[in-house]
DNA sequence: CTTGACTGTATAGTTACTATATACATTAAA
DNA sequence: TTTAATGTATATAGTAACTATACAGTCAAG
């Protein structure tokens, strides 16, 4: 094949069967990772239609990550051997990256539903719902403990989430338990926790109960969370429902999405049991 | 959530949790990207908690391939809509980014089935062999073209296989008719081909008859092919064979493979019938 | 013989860091 | 209390892989 490569393409031809910038070819001719099979007497450069082969293996290494200097390492030793292990190595990178796309493709597809979701929302509202099963991965007990710990906390349940790849998009929410909520220590959360549509095996998971909430949404700095609460309780007691276990709390909007932390919404549910 | 976010974290601690180095943040910060919540007398930086979401969607976003001017832009015109109208954009980017991944993995593992076989093969041999039908991607008609016009017709084949995703990772091959082999002009394609394991719909194939071919191998510059078709037209006549339509030659060494063009293989397949 | 489109080199700019040098601050141990 | 280790800051330079610009030589058409 090519052996009728007689005809030399100058550096602007070759670019453009490349679909590169000119200077990009001068820039590897000078680093020595390809250079053209010719130079004349003026200093023109000649490619052969046979180099483009090799500029297309250049595209794909660079394509899968590699450096051009690696390029260049694979390029003085190259053997079928070699090229072998290199493919075996870059099919294992290609194949994470992929994976890594796909993660990031379904997280998208969880913030567009969140967010047309709460382009719906009426903040205002209060809403009795009934809630279907849902599993939540947890971080390790927080209650009562020290900013200091509750920070360490935070912390380490994000480090979790990056290792095991339990970020699924959704949003961290803190649950707080009814003792603590009647309390009046609404921030003195038991456990942070996200949701897993798909859980992993391998992974204790915390399997939220089905049951009725009441739902409402709190506007602005968690300064003024208790008045959202007291509104809360209002309603609970009108409607004769007393507290469930746990109480959980979720940003609908946050520096994400809004730039001033008055704008910020919270969503509340707490878990009711219909007093008998 | 988050309104436990009194503690604050000094610049390198907030590197640890973003696990990315400390020099980077300063560079958001001067940027005006990401800047702490706080700074003290002596220009300390204090990062919340809470600034890690906002962190964690600034490396969504370039995990996407946004730049960091972009991504400073949306920051700068946060809302509910411009979020979800950021997801929608993104969410076809990384799609195709996951395609080009996936065609990136199938190229490869037909690299490593082509090196694999080509590790196992005597190029000395000349063998007898049953090829299936296999479908081909052909070039336009280049037969008895000048160099300018075979150069052309091969820079548009490239083009095409680019722009409608043709290229299998499988070599690009040359036809040559009957005729023209018969009268010694090896060189005389009459199209080029790339083999399509997996069709696509709606593009004109080449469907390459199934039949007997004598396989052989050329190795060395296209300067010396003529004695290999020589070999091969030797044992063709001892057995008795007749050349069929076409001739098929595509490199197993190239360029990617071997320094030195003395060490390229070529494949030539050549279509027979049996004498009767 | 000029014009316009090409070629070349040399150099500076770009992005998103990353490293280094230097100075000041804090903390833990001797 | 001094000292050493570790932390912070700024300023500056270096990096990869281009990309753009300035300026000069070349070539083919009219």
């Amino acid at each position: 094949m090519f052996n009728k490569n007689v005809k030399y393409f100058t550096t602007g031809e070759f670019a453009k069967i490349c679909k590169v910038n000119k200077q990009t070819l001068i820039y590897y001719d000078q680093i020595g990772l390809l250079s053209p099979i010719m130079k004349d007497n003026k200093d023109y450069r000649y490619y052969s239609i046979a180099q483009y082969e090799f500029f297309s293996v250049i595209e794909l290494l660079k394509a899968v990550g590699m450096s051009l200097k690696d390029i260049q390492k694979y390029m003085a030793e190259k053997s079928p051997e070699n090229f072998l292990d290199l493919m075996y190595q870059q099919k294992e990178i290609v194949a994470r990256k992929r994976r890594e796309l796909e993660m990031i493709e379904s997280i998208i597809d969880v913030k567009i539903d969140l967010t047309k979701a709460a382009l719906n929302l009426d903040f205002d509202s209060i809403t009795i719902e009934h809630l279907p099963e849902a599993t939540l991965y947890l971080s390790k007990n927080i209650e009562d403990s020290t900013e200091e710990q509750f920070t360490h906390a935070v912390s380490d349940f994000i480090d979790e989430l990056d290792r095991s790849q339990l970020d699924t998009g959704y949003p961290i929410g803190g649950m707080t338990r009814r003792e603590q909520v009647l309390a009046g220590n609404y921030d003195n959360y038991s456990y942070l926790y996200i949701e897993q549509p798909h859980p992993q095996e391998g992974h204790p998971y915390f399997r939220a109960i089905e049951g009725d909430f009441i739902v409402g949404y709190h506007i602005g700095t968690s300064a003024t969370l208790g008045e959202s609460y007291e509104r809360l309780f209002k309603v609970m007691r009108e409607k004769g429902f007393e507290l469930g276990q746990y109480v959980y709390e979720e940003y609908i909007y946050d520096a994400v999405i809004k730039n001033r932390e008055e704008d910020y919404v919270t969503k509340i549910m707490i878990e009711i049991k219909k007093d008998t």
